[in-house]
DNA sequence: TTGAAAAAGAAAAACGGTTTTCTGTTTTTC
DNA sequence: GAAAAACAGAAAACCGTTTTTCTTTTTCAA
């Protein structure tokens, strides 16, 4: 390993005088300057991060926890992440909690020491513990709003989630389920917005917990709702991968969507255009999201007053052909 | 911060007894082991560790540099990369080259400086390049076979391209297109599989590259590829996002897929099984691939002789509706 | 009982950086 | 032309660990 010491002695000067130059935090005559940088060029010297965090306390390193790596929406979120961090010259370092509560605290732990701030992008943690963490190492969420200290990026879900619904009702559904997440802010919302709804058109609530929030877990629900006494014709799913998974049950049940029931994801993931039908569904601006969320974490280790810690950011109706009934 | 000082003081001893303790490299006498744990416990300390690092040269950290975070066949790999680091205590930190070389470049630099070994799941960069960077660090790579230091990790490419170029054939196929992915060895491979399977049948070959292995790559060459004078009647696309895409577009044009045209993709991806027709492909064992890789990674770390650097697994063929035609 | 070996634990050096302090030279300034 | 200020650069202290070295005590065999 090449050190600044090799450089020094490479230059001719002495360990701070490189240190110096290298974070230019000092001018020095334009001579030594340049025998500085071209030892660092020559020997390729690239300062060890260990060892600076060790001297700054700071890593310049952004840590995202994501709930499960497998979930096409947290992808877009990274990479609105990724780039306002590398506008900042900051190293984004992602870990997958696999949904798995237990690990995500162990994930926050590790990154925790090795970053400056935490990225929650979808946490199963309770908003206590949140806060809790949150006193430690500043900390942005997405889709979660436990208050305190952390900063939060959201969307309407609420709204959305009652547009949806009422764009169910609008094509003539009388009978629509609610596939519901995790019960965390994110499925309170959007399950009041499935509610408020309903209750608005008179109609009655059917609400079905998934066994995880992903396609296995819409599959897994699909049976007995297809199949079962009352079907629904009409399903508002937590999210899109588990719209998807019900309507691969459905398919191989003969169920016709949207002639029989009629299916609304949440997110709008690439693959929601894929499927046949195409998905109804909400977009979530997830690259913005991730964007702002990056850029509220790096304000916060400036060390500026963040003017608005918890942002709501617009999604979308995406009306598709899962829920549209040709005109009779 | 809490430090091992802090740690030294409260339970009255020296700061190398606490290190010898914590890392149990020496025994003490069990009062002072008590009264060292109890601190510890009572602080709640966690050592540093960048501080670590500097002092032992070692990160317990393995970085995965990911092609494309959006793929859904590298999430598997991802899990399976976690799941074998987890049991020897590893921390894993990821990083989305978001498919460009010179980004992935960047992140295998400050991801090299911060951990004792690295995966590239997917690389963009050339073989000499791979070669140099394992030079400095023990480097496996994923789908790619670069020789040298590096320790690689495969499937049967060549194998299951043959045999998917055969199925297509089989179901009456006689204009069998290729979309090309990046020209590294996983393509290569592929198109080599294809292309034997043609000659020994004596059919014409097309090959079509795609600007990128994804969904838009197979939309964006749908268009020519199926409105064109010769369209083909049987399509093997690099990998499921280009065959999803393309099918996508297909059914916007009103192309009926298998009738028109056979497609078939390669991955096996959760979402392969969901769009209509559920698409035929090959399954990857992208977990096993995971695991495989960690292991590798681990063992050299530790110093051991890896008998078998270059390892290859078994994918299968796993034929559905896209390329199945009704018996007449 | 002695005296060498072993044990227990503290002190100090090291890791690779940054930052503060210090020491000579040049420049200013009047 | 002398004192003060500014400048250039080196030296030393420090960050939080681990590891080596050193000192003091204890143990145990002869």
């Amino acid at each position: 390993m090449i050190t600044i010491k090799d450089v020094a002695r490479e230059a001719e000067v002495s360990v701070s005088t490189v240190s110096k130059i290298i974070n230019n935090t000092k001018r020095f005559s334009t001579a030594v300057e340049l025998r500085v940088k071209s030892a660092v060029e020559k020997l390729e010297f690239k300062p060890n991060p260990h060892a600076r965090s060790v001297s700054t306390g700071k890593t310049h390193a952004l840590g995202v926890v994501i709930l499960d790596i497998a979930n096409p929406y947290y992808a877009a979120v990274v990479k609105g992440i990724s780039h306002e961090a590398d506008a900042k010259n900051h190293t984004v370092l992602l870990a997958d909690a696999e949904e798995r509560p237990n690990r995500e605290r162990d994930l926050i732990e590790t990154l925790a020491a090795r970053v400056d701030g935490l990225v929650l992008a979808g946490s199963r943690l309770s908003d206590t513990d949140i806060r809790a963490l949150a006193l430690q190492k500043p900390i942005v969420t997405i889709g979660r709003f436990p208050g305190g200290q952390v900063m939060s990026v959201v969307s309407n879900e609420y709204e959305i989630a009652f547009q949806l619904t009422r764009h169910l009702i609008t094509t003539g559904r009388k009978q629509i389920a609610f596939l519901a997440g995790p019960a965390f802010w994110v499925n309170s919302e959007r399950q009041r917005g499935y509610l408020d709804a309903l209750l608005e058109a008179g109609l009655p609530s059917m609400i079905y917990q998934l066994p995880s929030p992903n396609i296995e877990g819409g599959e897994s629900l699909a049976g007995t709702l297809l199949m079962g006494a009352n079907r629904p014709d009409g399903i508002l799913a937590y999210n899109d991968l588990a719209a998807m998974g019900l309507m691969k049950v459905a398919r191989d049940l003969s169920v016709r969507i949207p002639e029989d029931v009629a299916v609304a994801g949440i997110g709008d993931i690439p693959f929601a255009a894929l499927v046949s039908p195409p998905l109804t569904t909400a977009t979530v601006p997830s690259l913005e999201i991730g964007k702002i969320a990056a850029r509220l974490l790096m304000q916060r280790l400036e060390g500026l007053t963040i003017l608005e810690p918890s942002l709501v950011l617009r999604a979308k109706l995406c009306i598709r052909a899962s829920t549209r009934i040709e005109e009779k």
